[in-house]
DNA sequence: AATGTGCGCAACCGCCTTACC
DNA sequence: CGGTAAGGCGGTTGCGCACAT
């Protein structure tokens, strides 16, 4: 399934791990934690360069590495996320604690990728039946959005998802509004809601980082997104429908 | 049973960003 | 401010496996 191990000229090691490689690595992480990686292999008795041992680590070693079947609900966020900014794998990967940014990439490049296009050219299709009977693209949104002028537009969504994905720390001084990452492209009918089964993986399921400490996964995405706890105690569980990703 | 083909996924590669001097 | 090293990210590749012929 992966490349056969061999030794590159410079006498590092590349290709498949050996179950006693996994096993000096993991040892010496868990033991001295990685302040170097390139310095790691080295120390931890390994012929692999640095890259290769952060990857590993990062991909399949982590002791919070989930594998197998994405759920339902991670199918929703990389769906989503994907729509507002692309190939931002490590952005979804900040938000399905336990992922890794190759699984993600890998999944939506075998499974999502084609079923979501196929989605959107029916979509498309249907959209140019009914162009000259204009309608609510996502009829669940408008009634909320008249009651309240203050709620942003589709350009503005992704701009401030694309802030506050990247931004490392929290803006304390906003005041609480509504960030909707509702998709436009692709309606509530097509795609499923993660609001039904929200409490699933957001709340349910503890999330053990890197440190080892504990916490929820509700927590684990705040902190991934850059959101102090202050923001998140404002935040009454109303505001962060994951329906329509409205985040605070 | 043998061979061909496509898929899935771990790992590699190269570029970009960040941190440090 | 520029140079360098290290970390991180996204695209791509190689190969084992399952299924089709």
């Amino acid at each position: 399934m992966v490349r056969s191990p061999f030794f590159d000229k410079n006498g590092i090691k590349k290709g498949a791990w050996s179950d006693e490689e996994d096993n000096k690595l993991r040892a010496y992480i868990q033991r001295y934690g990685h302040p170097n990686w390139r310095e790691l292999p080295k120390f931890a008795g390994l012929s692999r360069c640095g890259k290769s041992c952060r990857l590993r680590w990062m991909n399949y070693l982590r002791p919070n590495v989930k594998h197998g079947n994405f759920t339902k609900e991670e199918e929703d966020v990389i769906t989503r996320v994907h729509n507002k900014l692309g190939n931002k794998w490590s952005k979804m990967a900040a938000m399905l604690p336990g992922r890794s940014d190759n699984e993600i990439k890998n999944y939506w490049h075998t499974h999502l990728k084609d079923r979501v296009r196929k989605e959107q050219t029916v979509l498309k299709n249907e959209q140019s039946k009914n162009l000259d009977e204009p309608h609510d693209v996502n009829p669940k949104r408008w009634p909320i959005e008249k009651e309240n002028p203050n709620l942003i537009n589709a350009e503005q969504e992704v701009e401030i998802l694309s802030v506050v994905l990247s931004s490392s720390s929290s803006t304390s001084e906003s005041s609480p509004t509504s960030l909707s990452v509702s998709d436009y492209e692709v309606p509530c009918d097509v795609t499923p809601q993660l609001s039904d089964s929200f409490g699933n993986i957001w709340f349910d399921e503890p999330c053990l980082p890197d440190e080892g400490s504990i916490m929820s996964s509700s927590d684990y995405m705040f902190s991934s997104l850059g959101l102090s706890d202050e923001l998140v105690s404002q935040t009454s569980s109303e505001d962060y429908i994951i329906d329509d990703l409205v985040l605070w």
